[in-house]
DNA sequence: CGCGTTTGACCAGCGC
DNA sequence: GCGCTGGTCAAACGCG
């Protein structure tokens, strides 16, 4: 009966939050029902089991009123039981409004020092340029805003500011080439232009990713016209299906055993890699859409390069939902950026030979993972590990790179997180499982990987996870943050808009929790949206979005914001793997108890 | 015999 | 229209 208590507060968030977490709410409800299986259990549901037994107590406590009903006593102490726990959520409600306030607050600050940071360093970038090398771009004398919205106010005027500055859509498109938007509610603004640029609002963000990825990525179009089902799913998931996340790892095994069950359904010699490339397909369900190609990389054999494509939809071995909540996150933040700049944009190729490949310059977070954003329609604009996998592909793909690659990023802070160059995936190093951290290299093992075996460290959990949201973040701003002018402008831009991003991050503790907070926010929502239609379990996403908004992640341990929730969830009685699993992955299915042992796939993996 | 892998064929998308 | 390439299918094959 804990679990009421966790209900309330997500209501009065998503009250508070102006109804876009009650949209992710209903969203949640319009569908848990039907798509939690009896032995999954969260918060929402276990919520609505409360609100069902208080509703079905309602009910009955109509016959009770027969003095004679032997029930009587028992009812009374089931209401008077609920009274206290109606007081328990009272507390949390005001606790969390407390949470919520001060995140408006943090935004705020977070807002107003970022201008105050980007302002001076165009005014820096004025003085320091060479006026000959841009001189003759307009664009120079742009002063480009960001705006890092948590979707709250500013937009609806925004909004209506829109139809106003573009006449017709080919100037909005033409404007919105050159205002730059950013997957995470972010919006540059030209002030030589006069008006404000169309940019994206949280909300209107939010509403395009629902409908471009409604739900999971996968079966692409072809697929689900050869089984005949699924027809509007497919004219849904035809944009979201896109999305890929790959990962590079060191690995002798011929996979990676990252605890799903993999089936292979064929295999190819890519053009410009002499080792062929081996597709699988997840067979932990019947009809799981998710697909990952493995290749080794042409220049190093040593790395294995593994594409996931999809959301899976079922419940997840323990052992699987590391790397797939890594790998969902990673899509959701890819999409944000291609949903937002490909999409609505519709820009043209921005080029650039600079490699993308960034890292946060917050060194403490300890964050392995490179993330690269990759999308071959865009040449020369990503970093590109091996050619053949994306040169010629059409899929937006984000890249986690967990090995060290060659150190070609655009920023200075690039070498600090490459701490696997000397780790060499065993077999087994993907193996998420508790059993199995001492393969994994100690950065992921002592704080990412270990949730699954050590709930009660929530505090590195969902550090990680805001790190998880935050490094890519820095990385998928850039390609975006680009403009489609002089190469040199565009460079210029990049690096200094990166450093503004980092500078700011580093020494601005608001700013990194009204950034962790948006983030994952953004994620946990990106989840939903992905979600919705999947089907099964909850959307882990809402929770983490909605329940903590400071999740702050980050800065959890620091302000404390959401341990309560998070201490709660984890000792209300909830199965303490699910408790765990709730904060870290958002885009999918909940997991049952489901033993992580290696299944014959897992262990087949394994021997090699 | 069941299950998974292998491998050649087929199809679709894309560029020339 | 043609060729190239990526992706998938499905029959053949191997293994336990």
């Amino acid at each position: 009966m804990d679990h009421v208590v966790l209900k309330r507060p997500l209501e009065s968030l998503a009250d508070e939050s102006g109804g876009k977490l009650a949209k992710f709410e209903n969203g949640d409800q319009s569908h848990k029902s039907s798509t939690n299986s009896p032995g999954q259990r969260d918060p929402n549901m276990v919520c609505t089991a409360v609100s069902s037994e208080e509703s079905s107590m309602d009910t009955s406590s109509r016959p009770s009123s027969n003095p004679k009903d032997s029930t009587t006593t028992t009812q009374e102490d089931q209401l008077e039981s609920t009274k206290v726990e109606m007081g328990e959520v009272r507390e949390e409600n005001e606790r969390l409004k407390t949470i919520l306030t001060r995140i408006v607050k943090d935004y705020q600050s977070l807002q107003l020092h970022f201008f105050e940071i980007v302002q001076q360093e165009q005014a820096k970038k004025t003085t320091e340029s060479t006026p000959g090398s841009i001189s003759n771009a307009p664009e120079v004398e742009e002063t480009e805003l960001v705006s890092l919205s948590l979707g709250t106010s500013l937009l609806g005027h925004k909004r209506e500011e829109k139809p106003s500055t573009s006449k017709n859509k080919e100037d909005h498109d033409h404007q919105v080439e050159q205002g730059l938007t950013l997957g995470l509610q972010c919006k540059f603004e030209r002030s030589s232009s006069g008006g404000p640029v169309p940019n994206l609002s949280p909300e209107h963000s939010f509403e395009e990713h629902k409908e471009e990825e409604p739900g999971e990525p996968w079966p692409p179009s072809k697929i689900l016209k050869n089984n005949r089902s699924g027809d509007d799913e497919v004219a849904q998931q035809t944009h979201f299906k896109k999305a890929r996340v790959s990962v590079r790892a060191r690995c002798d095994a011929p996979t990676m055993n990252d605890g799903c069950q993999w089936r292979k359904y064929g295999q190819k010699i890519a053009k410009g890699n002499p080792c062929p490339r081996a597709y699988y397909r997840c067979t932990v369900a019947n009809a799981c859409p998710v697909r990952k190609q493995v290749q080794r990389c042409a220049e190093d054999m040593s790395i294995l390069i593994t594409t996931y494509e999809g959301t899976h939809n079922h419940p997840l071995p323990i052992s699987a939902t590391a790397m797939a909540s890594t790998t969902s996150a990673a899509a959701s933040m890819l999409i944000s950026g291609s949903s937002t700049s490909c999409s609505s944009i519709g820009t043209p190729a921005i080029t650039t030979t600079n490699p993308t490949t960034l890292n946060t310059t917050n060194s403490h977070l300890n964050s392995p993972l490179n993330f690269t954003v990759s999308d071959s329609s865009r040449p020369n604009q990503f970093y590109l590990p091996n050619p053949s996998i994306s040169s010629t592909s059409s899929y937006p793909t984000i890249t986690l790179d967990l090995t060290a690659p060659p150190q070609t990023s655009s920023t200075p802070h690039a070498t600090q997180f490459n701490r696997f160059s000397s780790s060499r995936y065993s077999s087994t190093g993907f193996n998420f499982s508790s059993e199995s951290n001492t393969n994994i290299p100690s950065n992921w093992s002592s704080s990412y990987l270990t949730y699954a075996s050590q709930p009660h460290t929530m505090n590195q959990t969902t550090t990680l996870m805001s790190n998880l949201a935050r490094q890519p973040q820095d990385s998928f701003f850039q390609p975006y943050l680009q403009k489609p002018t002089s190469h040199a402008y565009a460079t210029a831009t990049q690096t200094s808009i990166t450093d503004t991003i980092a500078k700011a991050i580093t020494t601005d503790p608001s700013f990194q929790s009204a950034l962790a907070a948006a983030i994952t926010s953004y994620v946990g929502a990106q989840g939903s949206a992905q979600g919705g239609i999947v089907g099964d379990g909850m959307k882990l996403g809402e929770n983490f979005s909605s329940a903590i908004p400071c999740s702050t992640a980050t800065t959890t341990t620091r302000n404390g914001c959401a341990s309560s929730f998070l201490t709660r969830s984890s000792s209300s009685g909830l199965n303490t793997q699910q408790g765990s699993l709730m904060f870290l992955q958002p885009p999918l299915a909940f997991s049952s108890s489901k033993s992580a042992s290696a299944s014959p796939v897992d262990n087949r993996e394994n021997s090699n």
